[in-house]
DNA sequence: TTTATATACATAATTTTGTTATGTATATAA
DNA sequence: TTATATACATAACAAAATTATGTATATAAA
């Protein structure tokens, strides 16, 4: 799993969304969904996801619950009710960002 | 001055895509640039932007003259050649990311 | 006139936030 | 029995910011 050096910044935003998105999710899921959404672009590490959604857990954004599936345990993440206004924030942040990028991106190149 | 968290990663594509966009800037000029077109959204900080500069130049992306103006030394920045195959590069690769996350933050709330 | 603000560059210390590497463990297909 | 997928986690390290600080000139305000 290799990412790209743009998502600094954004995985918490990514994170909370696709809760936003699903009643709840687990980690290993979160990086399928993210690849499948993304076409393969954004892969999340290991190394980023799992502090990423502890952090957001200790921040109080996100409650888990631990099920076992197959032998096999899975975490499970749901949004708080706090952690519901923190996407409508940081949704609307990342939004700002974007078009701000988007629009520097825009500008027409210097004829030479 | 402070910035957006979000900037990360994009810093060195903001500021090679400025400088397509007119054939010399320096760095106080991007600092304002970048903050009329993002209507005050993105502020570039001075510890990040000059290191990313000189980062750019030192890997052949950029050269520079030095010009006094009003009594003080203005650093102007320009593309290399090699500098221009690399905004074509970097420009593709920010505005894939661009669209893979917008697609992330459009993905359909759960209905609740 | 001295103070604040804007212009203009730079760097050091620190923090944030990733990557890379490694570890444990189960299920399943080759 | 080996590789791949699933599923979590953490430690060592690196990249890339922030924050703080420094130098210096020009100009407007008090």
């Amino acid at each position: 799993m290799n990412t790209n050096p743009l998502l600094k910044g954004t995985l918490q935003t990514i994170i909370l969304k696709l809760l936003e998105s699903k009643d709840r999710m687990y980690g290993y899921e979160i990086t399928q969904k993210v690849k499948e959404v993304s076409e393969g672009g954004i892969m999340l590490t290991e190394g980023a996801l799992y502090p990423a959604l502890h952090k957001l857990e200790a921040d109080g954004f996100l409650e888990t619950t631990v099920e076992i599936v197959d032998g096999r345990a899975r975490k499970y993440y749901r949004l708080t009710e706090h952690g519901g206004k923190e996407v409508t924030s940081k949704l609307k942040e990342a939004q700002a960002f974007i078009d701000q990028l988007q629009n520097l991106l825009n500008l027409k190149p210097a004829i030479k």
